[in-house]
RNA sequence: GGUCCUAUGGAGAAGCGGCUUAACUCAUUGCCCUCUCAAGGCAACAUUCACGGGUUCGAAUCCCGUUAGGAUCACCA
């Protein structure tokens, strides 16, 4: 009969180097007590996902703050499920959210000494180390077709045993290598698998991170390792790159916590030490039962960080509220620090809850007007005009117009210690500054005005008469000073508590006086302060636009 | 179903055996300020920490059980 190296030597006869050949292409890496390395390994199956984001940003973290190293690693030996660009996808959405790795996959080139970071490039690689396995008996080829595997299944469910391919089910174990080579050379397809020696009724004990020490099952699985399309499956190239690519900390969401036996076992068979594991918890959503179920990019469309983009957040809204769910501690820290310079926040896995939160728009929002009220009125220029120059031609078109009036516009009540704060995404701008625009202005009135219906229109024309007479070039308080000497003229009382005192003298406050100028002016019954709109909007601009109105009443 | 993880208000959570009449943030509601809105200021919002039992002088905190929710059981990652 054959041994193992000879059947070893059949499976893989161009695999010359070994193991040892790729410690030492592999170096340890030269790095300060206590760097962590961390990586992000996605999958180049479609856009960047906001759990996949939260990942990230604390891999990033974590290898940034020990003076580490983050490198990301694309995961792609799922080739059915592959869509073209997305790995240059998932890297450019990254580096918005100022996430940028110091190795590896870049999207569009590589960097760094531990690669290829492409997975399907790194074939060879695996198949070296699986030569090893298979020459130390703890590998194997399996010809079970998955028909086989169905009626394995079936069987064991119906005794109610542990399903799998594991122990006396593991029908291929029990061939023998000339069994096995006669199979392989009648060009029978077959999987690799590796030969699990453990026994689920055993317990192993695991650290974690976030969840500390814990117990699981041992493996007793003889998980496929490499598949019949040449690639190896997650679970061996997990093993395999984060060992030779010198990961530290591998740092990757709960659903994983299952396989952990399974890679626990493959880096004891393989005689490497294991990396400290972090399973970080699921970002949740409530489903229309009241139901917790993960966030889904199918479902949600806040799943999918393009959605925040699309719709223009500024970038740190996400972060930030990454951020909080990340550390429960790190809200009180960015309040203190007036939502500045988040990127200093010290993470660590202690403060990290254990349970999955539900993702919570209200405060994306919360934390969208903050950042917004921060910004200079030339870095919103900047923004608005990158944003619509991407996602929004309609915006990009009235920022245009006139840049500066734009900027005049978005700085009113801005540069003061208690800036407005009513702006959370690029894409609602057009409905709450339309106004100052003579198209989409006329375009609103023409839906018809809400006038206060206590005052027919003779008083408002009266009214408006009288207000073109105010004076744009006074100060703020003292221009609506001279408002209310013009209301009291018109017969209003100069404030709500006059009026509530005698109500019968008079036809109303001063403050139906300014709505009616607003609704004149901008259409609405909402604006920001009207002294700060005629200055932006100009004396010219606000006298026709009350004319016409005046005109439009009679 | 097996295994594992988790359990404090509408949401995120602090809490680590007495300083807790359960912090803080968002949301909500009310009041104040006010030309409206946004902001800002001030309040209100869990008599109780899923439930049941124990340990203890004392439990949200420790132990046991139950329940509920989540994850996972592929030649997908």
């Amino acid at each position: 009969m054959i041994s193992n190296i000879e059947l070893a030597n059949l499976i893989f006869p161009d695999v010359k180097e070994t193991v040892e050949d790729l410690e030492k292409r592999y170096p340890l890496r030269n790095l300060k007590e206590g760097a962590e390395v961390t990586r992000f390994a996605p999958s180049p199956t479609g856009f960047l996902h906001t759990g996949s984001l939260f990942t990230s940003l604390i891999c990033h973290k974590v290898a940034k703050q020990t003076g580490g190293v983050f490198y990301v690693r694309l995961e792609d030996t799922d080739t059915k499920r592959e869509i073209e660009g997305s790995g240059e996808q998932l890297l450019s959405q990254l580096k918005i959210f100022g996430i940028t790795p110091d190795e590896g996959y870049l999207g569009d080139s590589e960097k760094g000494n531990y690669g290829p970071y492409v997975q399907s490039k790194r074939a060879d690689i695996y198949k070296v180390v699986i030569k090893y396995l298979l020459e130390i008996g703890r590998a194997y080829p399996c010809f079970c077709s998955s028909d086989d595997l169905a009626k394995i299944r079936e069987k064991q469910e119906k005794a109610k045993i542990l399903p799998g391919y594991y122990g006396q089910f593991a029908k291929c174990r029990f061939l023998n290598n000339d069994e096995r080579k006669a199979k392989i050379e009648a060009g029978e397809p077959f999987v690799i698998r590796f030969k699990s020696s453990g026994n689920h009724i055993r317990k192993i004990k695991v650290h974690d991170l976030v969840h500390g020490d814990f117990e699981i099952a041992q493996n007793d699985q003889d998980i496929v390792i490499y598949k019949s399309d040449g690639l190896p499956t997650y679970h061996f190239a997990h093993v395999c790159d984060d060992h030779f690519m010198r990961t530290t900390t591998v740092i990757r969401g709960e659903e994983w916590i299952p396989s952990l036996p399974i890679h626990v076992e493959l880096f004891e068979t393989l005689g490497w030490k294991a990396p400290n594991y972090a399973h970080l918890p699921v970002i949740m959503k409530l489903d229309e039962q009241g139901h917790k179920r993960k966030l889904s990019k199918r479902l949600d469309s806040e799943a999918a960080v393009s959605y925040f983009l699309e719709d223009g957040y500024p970038p740190e809204s996400l972060i930030m509220y990454l951020l909080t769910i990340a550390n429960s501690n790190f809200e009180e820290w960015i309040l203190a620090n007036k939502f500045s310079n988040m990127y200093d926040f010290t993470f660590s896995f202690e403060k990290m809850s254990l349970e999955g939160a539900l993702f919570d728009m209200g405060k994306v929002n919360f934390f969208a007007r903050e950042i917004f009220a921060k910004y200079t009125k030339e870095e919103i220029y900047e923004k608005a005009k990158a944003y619509s120059e991407k996602y929004n031609k309609e915006l990009l078109e009235v920022i245009n117009r006139d840049p500066k009036y734009f900027m005049e516009i978005m700085n009113i009540e801005r540069e003061r210690e208690n800036p407005r704060k009513d702006f959370e995404k690029f894409s609602s701008l057009i409905s709450s500054i339309g106004f100052f625009y003579d198209d989409y202005y006329e375009a609103s009135i023409k839906e018809g005005l809400s006038f206060n219906e206590k005052f027919d229109k003779e008083i408002i024309k009266q009214v408006l008469n009288k207000l073109k007479g105010l004076d744009l070039s006074l100060e703020e308080q003292e221009w609506f000073n001279q408002m209310k000497t013009f209301a009291e003229e018109e017969g209003f009382a100069p404030n709500g508590k006059i009026f509530k005192a005698n109500p019968e003298a008079y036809k109303g406050t001063v403050g139906d006086v300014a709505e009616m100028l607003r609704i004149v002016l901008t259409g609405k019954k909402n604006s920001p302060n009207l002294y700060y709109v005629m200055k932006v909007l100009g004396k010219d601009t606000c006298l026709s636009r009350i004319d016409n109105m005046i005109n439009k009443l009679l």
